[in-house]
DNA sequence: CGATTCATTGACCGGGATCAAGAACCGTGG
DNA sequence: CCACGGTTCTTGATCCCGGTCAATGAATCG
């Protein structure tokens, strides 16, 4: 069974047999349970290890002066947090849980001697960190252009393709284990305004809610709402290979 | 005279002889003139050469379903435009002037050849795609969390500093070929709510606009109205180095 | 089973949007 | 040199989306 990170990273390029075995091993090794609320690498710091989520929950966040925080991605599993680590000095931002996490830590020794010598690992998480680039442009035309509604149902259809993309889901529900707070922060809206569109999305029979287990009712009608585009995503091989794997698992959705 | 591609990327990082000599060299061939509200690539299209800003003023955009468009970023002078290129199929976004710019153009295949065997530069180049990155999330920040006029007030410091990292200019007096509808569609505002803000700022005493060449009348006081904190850019080696010429072009403003 | 967090509801408010009209600033050509 | 048509900037009046405040349930957890 391949590992998350993989599974991610197979939307782009297929791995050789070499690579493959390389990443399960770093994948399954200096695994650290957290708790929800903990925080991974704090602003300012430089981490010696880079992190790959692998259950769970993460964020990355940023505490402002007047108390508010502004969540600027949510990394699910099979995303690599910090890959900056190999360039930056410190930090800029917060990563933390948003709920219990398996978190795996590579050493960032090791990482980039990989990363000189294995040309196909370091495309691949080339093309992560543009990914990346790509959500966060996206969240900016949602923060700047569409209301509380679209931005809402743009969030959850985004991470049902990404929960997808990995495989950790192969229907309409998915674990997600967010408060209406969480929400709030990474859409800059305020909770009692998420609570209101939920509620909206709710009885227009797009999406279910039952604890932190969510359910997409109307994949269609929620993509019509978000106005959804997957094109930021890259998700380049679906595209070459209809037929592989990875695109089978986000069929219907991009 | 080193290039404006130099100066930028000289605040990571100092250049061997060779690499010096080298991207001098490419960014002084192939040059072309575009005129204001030109597309310089094409979202869905993919680009065989990459693309360098040299002077004038380009951004990352994307037009949306209801007419509206969103400026992502600001490309200034010395900013590469598109190195996802040597990665990703197609363009997720446009990249066009907002006034007349002169801009380069490398071979993808040039380029590709240098990655593979000039780690300082390909370095330099990770560098700054980290650093848009982290442009990007500070525009969320912004657009999430902070008013309209800390919103205008930060646009304009992070331009004045931007300008002169590549030292195009060296006191608070910076060409910006903006129209108040380009702030607007880059701040997530309306023309009109962005005209109130500017008169604020003036009011102030904080800016001065004269046609196209706006004076940071009071860095300090404009800075406290952003709340701007320039950790986001990482100039690390205005940090390791504080006498040196990069970091010199920043003094007192970081 | 009490305590604390989280979801929900209602009343009210305000920042920024919207609409509309006029003024200042162009580049252009006669 | 001036008349012009088109942007761009400016101002005022009005509206509404989403924020704020506050109180009540519901759910989760030592």
């Amino acid at each position: 069974m391949d590992s998350l990170l993989i599974k991610r990273m197979e939307h782009y390029t297929r791995f050789s047999d070499e690579d493959r075995a390389l990443l399960n091993e770093l994948t399954s090794q200096r695994l650290r349970q957290y708790g929800a609320r903990e925080d991974i690498v704090r602003e300012g710091e430089h981490s010696p290890d880079m992190h790959i989520v692998l259950s769970g929950l993460a964020c990355r966040y940023k505490l402002l002066e007047n108390g508010t925080r502004q969540i600027m991605a949510f990394l699910v599993p099979g995303d690599p947090c910090d890959s900056e680590i190999f360039i930056l000095k410190e930090m800029d931002h917060n990563i933390g849980t948003l709920a219990p996490s398996l978190i795996c830590s590579i050493s960032g020794k090791k990482m980039r001697e990989i990363l000189l010598n294995r040309p196909g690992i370091t495309l691949a998480f080339w093309w992560s960190t543009l990914q990346d680039e790509g959500i966060l442009r996206e969240r900016i035309i949602d923060e700047g252009r569409r209301d509380a509604y679209s931005r809402i149902a743009f969030l959850i259809y985004e991470v049902l393709l990404r929960m997808r993309m990995v495989g950790v889901i192969d229907d309409q529900n998915f674990d997600f284990p967010v408060s209406q707070a969480d929400i709030a922060d990474a859409t800059g809206l305020t909770p009692v305004h998420v609570n209101r569109m939920l509620q909206r999305l709710r009885d227009e029979k797009l999406i279910a809610i039952q604890g932190k287990t969510w359910t997409v009712l109307d994949p269609a009608g929620l993509r019509k709402a978000a106005q959804f585009n997957a094109n930021y995503l890259h998700l380049d091989r679906a595209k070459d290979e209809p037929e592989s794997e990875a695109a089978e698992r986000v069929k219907g959705l991009i």
